[in-house]
RNA sequence: UGGGGCGUAGCCAAGUGGUAAGGCAUCGGGUUUUGAUCCCGUGAUCGCAGGUUCGAACCCUGCCGCCCCAGCCA
């Protein structure tokens, strides 16, 4: 983890589960802390999980302790090795580092394999033979009580028998499982003797054919914890009806540690959706364009956007964790992003929508290089040359030929300043048949190179510009919320909720020359537009930039207001 | 009608009996060669109702509301 992240600490209170951990350090439950993060490889990460990992690895710096790295592997039948190196990929980007702590439930499967029979011994468990259907009937409702499998009292030694032949390959899938023996009666869903293993014969991205047995989630959870040696385990609260389980399980078995379950509530943000199955479904019928679209909340997404790991981690320590249900406003991510990247990004000029203008008195054969600053917050940026001659592009939104009261760039008769350029009035606004303004001619004082006038005459505008003779062209794309309501309700109709402007694709831009060397991990500013970022897809034939986010816009918010 | 969790400003969130931190958003104002940044200022009696107490968001009781659980998913 970088060094510049601040500790969730003193001015804000800390969070109950950094509370627990210094209680259990103070009464000595625990001499040491070890975390640990642990997805399921089916799909891509999310900022939700980024929640989750930055707590976990966040907690092993503050506490000097560690954080682990663990696939839960234990379904073959949803699994990918495709996940599971973009999982690693994504969890290194937000800068977080596991060690040698990498490891995935399926290294334990032999010793899961062991503590099965172990129970099955101990009267623990049971090999059932109903159906799935079967079991559901006699789990009994959120009501009503279940009722006992008619195998559940079988011997320990025909269990065994049964459950080595599963072990063996004798019998089909779903034929059989093995079941804890715990109470059917429970008004905890979860105990009324649930499932251990399953039969899949499926292959597994890292054991291969070597079982067609696989534990479920709760059988190996916490035993992984326990090998581990896992002291807090982290998890959403969805799984708090689990715990009992995790204890029952801990304590039942001849485990090497005895680990602990918390829950606190997953992350949940507006405009968007954080459900994994939710996000399968956009990739799967091809709503973006794959698990890194800009537009996905995914953290291989948020990067191709632009968004930097940092002001991610900042993110997520900001969000709070707590037990509560929650919605976060996508405006508090934008605005970790636009701070983060308002310290580190270089500033340049680039133009969205040209308007051409020619400044009639500056000699035609003319050219020259103007000073601009890279970062007018930080000193060390450094600065650039930019080229400036007689024809240049502005910003179309930047001209009203009948402005408002409160409109202060070009318009007729105006003069504003071209920034790090001159002062330049506008004489003359050029019209096509249609009664388009095609172009703008202007005159400047060569008096106010820089952007400054000797005579102290101030103008209330200072604007964007790139000289049409040096300027590169590029494809710019801008995203905003992929779905259109805060808190989409999605029926049957994905599509429906989507929002129809989530992608605008701008061809025609034109940006200052620097910019076609600007390199993928660099977001940088487009001075008075927001913040932009080469794509992967971006070559030197063919130059295409992602919008992270745009500026503030107090301009936009007044027009819209007065509108 | 079973089990679990939650309810402090628009959104998050501190607060753990002594009279409501902070952030985001919003709306005002100042500075400014990005209408950006930056800087000021702006809002709540704590789900409701009783009770205990000199005093309660914090303790007790009763309501109300929201979320999760009936995968051989995690």
């Amino acid at each position: 983890m970088s060094e510049i992240d601040k500790p969730n600490d003193e001015a804000r209170g800390k969070d109950f589960i950094r509370e627990i951990i210094d209680a259990d350090l103070q009464s000595g439950r625990v001499s040491e802390v070890v975390t640990r993060f642990p997805p399921e490889p089916n799909g891509y990460l999310h900022i939700g999980h980024a929640k989750s990992i930055c707590l976990n690895f966040a907690i092993a710096q503050e506490y000097s302790g560690r954080c682990h790295l663990r696939f839960d592997d234990t379904n073959p039948a949803k699994e990918e090795q495709e996940f599971i190196a973009a999982i690693q990929d994504d969890v290194r980007w937000l800068g977080f580092d596991w060690g040698q702590h990498l490891y995935h439930a399926s290294d334990y499967f032999e010793q899961l394999y062991d503590w099965a029979e172990h129970l099955i011994k101990e009267g623990k468990a049971y090999v059932d033979d109903l159906s799935a259907d079967e079991i559901r009937a006699h789990r009994g409702t959120l009501t009503e009580p279940g009722k006992d499998s008619p195998h559940r009292n079988r011997g320990a030694d025909e269990s065994l028998d049964l459950l080595r032949r599963m072990r063996q390959g004798e019998f089909e899938e779903g034929a059989r499982v093995l079941r804890a023996k715990i109470d059917m009666t429970s008004g905890n869903i979860n105990l009324r003797d649930p499932v251990l293993y399953r039969i899949l014969k499926a292959e597994h991205p890292r054991t291969g054919n070597a079982w067609c047995i696989y534990p479920t989630y709760d059988f190996a959870h916490g035993q992984s914890d326990a090998i581990e040696g896992i002291t807090h385990s982290l998890c959403t609260l969805e799984f708090a009806d689990h715990r009992p389980l995790y204890d029952w399980f801990i304590e039942s078995l001849p485990v090497p540690a005895t680990p602990h379950q918390y829950e606190f509530s997953r992350l949940n943000l507006t405009h968007t959706v954080l459900s994994k199955r939710r996000l399968i479904q956009l990739v799967a019928e091809g709503h973006i364009s794959g698990w890194d679209d800009p537009r996905m909340p995914t953290i291989a997404g948020l990067r191709r956007r632009g968004y930097p790991a940092a002001a991610i981690r900042d993110f997520a320590g900001r969000v709070g964790i707590t037990k509560s249900d929650n919605v976060i406003e996508m405006a508090l991510l934008e605005h970790c992003v636009r701070e983060e990247l308002n310290q580190s990004a270089p500033r340049r000029m680039g133009v969205l929508k040209p308007l051409k203008i020619v400044i009639e008195n500056y000699p035609e054969d003319q050219e020259e290089m103007l000073e601009a600053v890279n970062n007018p917050g930080d000193e060390t940026a450094g600065t650039r040359q930019v080229p400036f001659a007689r024809e240049l592009y502005i910003e179309q939104d930047d001209f009203m030929e009948d402005p408002p009261k409160k409109f202060f760039r070009m318009a007729p008769g105006r003069e504003v300043r071209l920034r790090y350029a001159y002062f330049v009035t506008c004489r003359e606004a050029v019209k096509n048949d249609a009664g388009e303004v095609v172009e703008l001619i202007c005159t400047y004082d060569p008096e106010t190179r820089g952007g400054n006038a000797p005579d102290g005459r101030k103008v209330k505008a200072t604007m964007h510009w790139v000289s049409a003779r040096h300027a590169i062209d590029a494809e710019l794309r801008l995203y905003n919320h992929l779905f259109t309501d805060e808190e989409p309700d999605i029926g049957d109709d994905i599509a429906a909720a989507l929002n129809p402007d989530s992608l605008e694709i701008l061809q025609g831009c034109k940006l200052e020359p620097s910019l076609a060397s600007a390199k993928a991990d660099q977001t940088l500013q487009l001075e008075r537009q927001g913040y932009f970022c080469p794509d992967r897809d971006t070559s030197p034939e063919r130059l295409i930039f992602n919008r992270a986010v745009p500026l503030r816009d107090s301009w936009a918010k007044l027009k819209a207001k007065t509108a």
